[in-house]
DNA sequence: CAACAAACGAGAGCACTGCTCTTGTTCTTT
DNA sequence: AAAGAACAAGAGCAGTGCTCTCGTTTGTTG
């Protein structure tokens, strides 16, 4: 990001650039990322659609800068969720992220759907979206690393195989003290779990066995606390 | 399913409609649902595109039949998987189950992709898709209802809330005798933890943490196997 | 200040899509 | 044998992403 130019131009460019994404946002709202459509927004904001590729170059990169502003607006929901309890209580903290998370996604299922649903086949993610799309394992994995600083250990597994130690190394390191492969393996169980809920949820695989997904939804996150060791 | 009608019309249009259908798969194979093009297939197979509207009236009941094909391959591996297990060995029958599904994931990507990823916004699945879906729910669920026969118990939780017990009744019930509440919580954070593990991975977003993601799957797999009580 | 160059907006156009309608033919049934 | 339904093919419509060209505006440089 330079810092503002100043120009008459360059001011226009980042002021376009900012409408041109707010309306894609507002219709990828409304629409779902595979309706999305550049000629619909250009006709919105009142210009030739051949004008908005001077500002994204192709429809995927529209997508793409509308993928890390879903990231972060989910990473955000959840930092504040965990940041609103009390950093001692664990389960709470648990409770609040789960949350957090599930009632984004349901506020904004085409975001979410574009984050975590299929991917346009060979899609590979640009360098700028996996900083926003740690945001949500990285709070997880610093409440699971307070919790093994505090002593608590996770329900088991005993003892981790070396080849899934070695699998997990990447993302033990990403706390520091490294956080045990114990808590790796539930860890990622948990994450795994949580938006496994989600999705099916949100993609309609779960209406017809569970009658109120929000009731189970909170039983299973404390389940998943015991498991954590968190209570 | 009438019993062939034998006429020649009859037996052509059955052919077509089967030729169709797996040249739409091939194709779904090959570039995923949303590239799927109805008019490709047509010229695949040597016809104007607007008879291929003789059998199937859209391209979404066309995605429709693709959906169910997708369900029933993924149905029958997971169910084969269940079968070449003894009955007794429960952490067993819990491993092949979860195998087969990664694995049939893994192969069929785009398959998986248009039965768990997102579903184009607004799409009300069909009545003779919900048979098929069922079938690696109800797997699971056998296996957890013969557990339970066995005497088994999952670890926690201890206690359902009332609001929860309500809430599973629906799933509670597609074995007899039913399964306890304890078993539908801890079943059912099983199933979405699976799923969303396989989707996670399957979908880009495992592979800057977890280095073998198979290792680590297979280590998540053998700890339910523990909480489900199955050791 | 003048000249050059870069950035820009608009419009036409290409190749593609799902889908509909019409026309002429073929097969089934009465 | 006649009537009617089923069918294949083609043209056409409305929409898409994206490219190219052509004037115009803006910023930089001599």
């Amino acid at each position: 990001m330079p810092t503002a130019p100043s120009t008459a131009r360059a001011t226009a460019r980042a002021e376009l650039t900012r409408a041109i994404l707010d309306n894609a946002s507002t219709q990828l709202a409304e629409v779902g990322p595979a309706a999305l459509s550049v000629r619909a927004i250009a006709r919105d904001l009142g210009m030739a659609s051949s004008a908005v590729y001077r500002y994204f170059p192709s429809r995927d990169a529209l997508l793409t800068a509308l993928l890390v502003e879903a990231y972060d607006d989910l990473g955000a929901a959840v930092e504040a969720a965990d940041a609103g309890v009390r950093r001692g209580d664990l389960r709470g903290r648990l409770r609040a992220i789960a949350r957090a998370l599930r009632s984004w996604a349901i506020a904004h299922p085409h975001q979410y759907a574009l984050a975590y649903g299929s991917p346009v086949p060979g899609y590979a993610a640009p360098q700028d979206t996996v900083g926003p799309a740690r945001r949500v394992p990285l709070v997880l994995i610093s409440l699971l690393g307070d919790a093994q600083q505090s002593g608590r250990r996770p329900r088991g597994p005993d003892r981790v195989p070396a080849a899934e130690k070695a699998a997990l190394a990447p993302v033990l390191a990403f706390v520091d003290p490294p956080l045990s492969p114990a808590y790796g393996v539930r860890g990622l169980g948990v994450w795994s779990a949580l938006f496994g809920h989600v999705s099916l949820e949100l993609f309609g695989h779960m209406h017809r066995g569970v009658l109120d997904p929000e009731a189970h939804f909170a039983a299973v996150v404390d389940q998943h606390a015991v498991d954590l060791g968190l209570t």
